[in-house]
RNA sequence: GCACCCGUAGCUCAGCUGGAUAGAGUGUCGCCCUCCGAAGGCGAAGGUCACAGGUUCGAAUCCUGUCGGGUGCGCCA
């Protein structure tokens, strides 16, 4: 249940109304009527700008529809009052029944409470991480892969049917270049000093795969040219790269449903198919491409190339699909990668890419636009740096001097869930600072210590309810006699409980997991507040010494609470806790 | 030069696709807590939402321009 979804309907119920009693011409329209939370809780529980967004299409004064809007709603026992303020605003009032109905619907459904069906069952293709096989993810990539799992997580909650897949850039030169890599560290295998030139790959990563293809081939490659070699290594070091990968991404807890490799299009025409597509829409063209303007590189020079006309879809020049050798650029198979999804029948597409793609977002989107007819959306969420510190102190990573930091040292020293929630805190198209120490620490200034202690809190307290005698199924819970949860300052924390659906549906609709990490610290600081203030009032108390029913009522609300947690801590992948330690 | 992202309290950041007197945390200042519901609690001060226009009942949010920061800009992916 969403309850701020039932207010509406039951606003637009009291419209449709009035315009049956012709107090509002017919045929209005109310998309953009909306009832939330009003941002002053002075103000009530739930407001709704309906009157402004009517009184120019129904030619009416805003405050005249407010009154009878209000005198509507006013009726309804769900609500309390119903009063027009500022330029036409109608703040309503709840009854405590409601509230309650929240807890209980939480306590029903449990982990599935916020569960929403926006999504109509839509397919929805999420694609992210796609690093190239070519060494061990590091950092930004580990914001990537948290990024798109929890978009992932989240978009199936609200409703979608949710596929998490993975591009494998296996068909370009830099899968040439960790294969001459590769072949370095297989000579050093077999006792031969290794030429790691300028351009190779200089990691010591390689050095296993060096010595499992002296397992695999003994001395037999080391006196053939490349030309004999070459496809063989390049696919036994990009298979070992992406198993490195995939042991990467599972420490981090995240699993794809599909890996898709760009080789596999090479040779089955599907490259050319796209590209024909998009000749026939007229797209593709021949054509000598202007010098890029204040920047002309030393070695310009005009040349007549294979064009994708992306400046029809507002992008600053068109971009070539072949390379002047002929062969095809990075663009081309993915367009033909893209198109692929459009024809595997999703309804829409996100592409999750690191911030230094910014300038590919233009050309792919057209490209969709173009193949799929308009039908299927994209949308590109680009992933900002992520800033090292240690102490406070900035952490420089340099590739050379071999102390870049990988997604594996950063999981091993904070744990996957501490580097899954922090790399939440914020939006993704911000920088992040991640402070290995900060993130560790135990105090309130670290959001996923404090959402951690708020739901080991109501784990606690379910607890010691228990040893009490209190029944703390959730079942027995929903009995409860919530009529006793009435105190303002625990209905507060159940208005926190009923925004949880709401909360959901934003975020999914935005495709911003970190809302949801925002929203757990405020509901965790919400139960912080009237856990300390039963401290000073001790009918607040969750625990009420020899009275069973109280005691009941009040867990349920906190059991509600942990049900909005659990559900929030899942959809980011963190496992809650169930003690401090 | 052009495109994209960003600019909100001293600092780090939210701000629910246009709502009311812009919110947290930290820091600063004051009071309380000397524990068995512990790793703190309550409160105060702190803002020209970079700047200037525009759109409308209403703008931090949308449009234009300026300034400042980041990213990218044929034959890398």
């Amino acid at each position: 249940m969403n309850l701020f979804s039932d207010i509406r309907a039951l606003v637009l119920d009291a419209l449709a109304q009035m315009e049956q009693a012709g107090e509002l011409p017919s045929g209005l329209d109310t998309a953009n009527v909306t009832v939330e939370p009003p941002r002053d809780p002075a103000h009530g529980d739930m407001a709704t700008n309906a009157a402004m967004v009517l009184a120019k299409p129904a030619g009416k004064k805003p405050r005249e529809i407010a009154e009878t809007l209000a005198a509507r709603l006013g009726a309804d026992p769900r609500i309390t009052s119903a009063e027009v303020a500022g330029p036409g605003f109608l703040n309503l009032r709840l009854a405590p029944s409601e509230w309650q109905g929240v807890i209980r619907a939480a306590l029903k459904v449990g982990a599935d409470y916020g569960r929403s069906d926006m999504g109509k069952g839509k397919r929805i293709n999420v694609e992210f991480v796609s690093a190239n096989p070519t060494g061990p993810m590091h950092v930004g990539h580990t914001r990537g892969a948290v990024f798109g799992d929890a978009l992932a997580a989240l978009l199936d909650f609200s409703g979608h049917d949710v596929t998490r897949e993975y591009y494998i850039n296996d068909g370009g030169a830099q899968v040439d270049v960790l294969a001459r890599s590769a072949y370095e560290r297989y000579r050093e295998a077999n006792g031969l000093e290794p030429e790691i030139r300028d351009g190779l790959y200089p990691g010591d990563y390689l050095i296993a795969v060096g010595e499992a293809l002296k397992e695999k081939y003994g001395t037999s490659l080391l006196d053939k040219p490349e030309s004999e070699w070459l496809a063989e290594v390049r696919e036994f070091a990009t298979d070992a790269m992406m198993q490195m990968i995939r042991e990467d991404l599972a420490l981090l807890n995240v699993h794809m449903d599909v890996f898709s490799s760009e080789k596999a299009l090479y040779g089955t025409g599907r490259i050319e198919a796209a590209i024909a597509r998009l000749r026939e829409a007229g797209l593709i063209y021949e054509g000598v491409l202007e010098p890029p303007k204040g920047k002309t590189p030393e070695d310009w020079e005009p040349r007549e190339q294979t064009l994708f006309r992306s400046t029809a879809h507002g992008d600053d020049v068109d971009r070539p699909v072949k390379k002047s050798d002929g062969s095809w650029t990075y663009f081309a198979p993915d367009i033909a990668y893209h198109w692929d999804k459009i024809d595997r029948g999703f309804d829409a597409l996100i592409d999750v890419f690191g911030a230094d793609h910014g300038g590919y977002v233009k050309r792919m989107t057209a490209a969709v636009k173009a193949l799929s007819n308009g039908r299927v959306p994209l949308d590109v969420k680009l992933i900002q740096l992520v800033r090292l510190f240690k102490n406070g102190e900035p952490f420089k990573m340099s590739k050379r001097a071999g102390t870049f930091v990988t997604l594996r040292d950063v999981v091993e020293q904070a744990g996957s869930d501490v580097t899954r929630f922090h790399m939440l805190t914020r939006k993704n198209d911000a920088a992040l600072d991640f402070d290995f120490d900060k993130v560790l620490e135990q105090s309130k200034d670290n959001p996923v210590w404090y959402v951690q202690y708020a739901s080991a809190r109501v784990n606690s307290v379910l607890n010691k309810a228990g040893e009490m005698g209190v029944d703390t199924s959730d079942a027995a819970l929903s009995k409860a006699d919530l009529a006793q949860i009435s105190h303002p300052a625990e209905l507060d924390l159940a208005r926190k409980v009923a925004e949880w659906p709401r909360t959901v549906e934003i975020a999914a609709r935005a495709h911003e997991p970190h809302r949801v990490a925002f929203f757990l610290y405020d509901i965790a600081s919400a139960l912080h507040s009237l856990w300390n203030r039963g401290n000073d009032e001790p009918a607040l108390r969750f625990l009420q010494d020899g009275d069973s029913q109280a005691t009941a009522a009040k867990i349920a609300l906190v059991r509600s609470v942990g049900v909005v947690i659990s559900a929030g801590l899942g959809i980011l992948g963190v496992t809650p806790a169930k003690e401090m330690r």
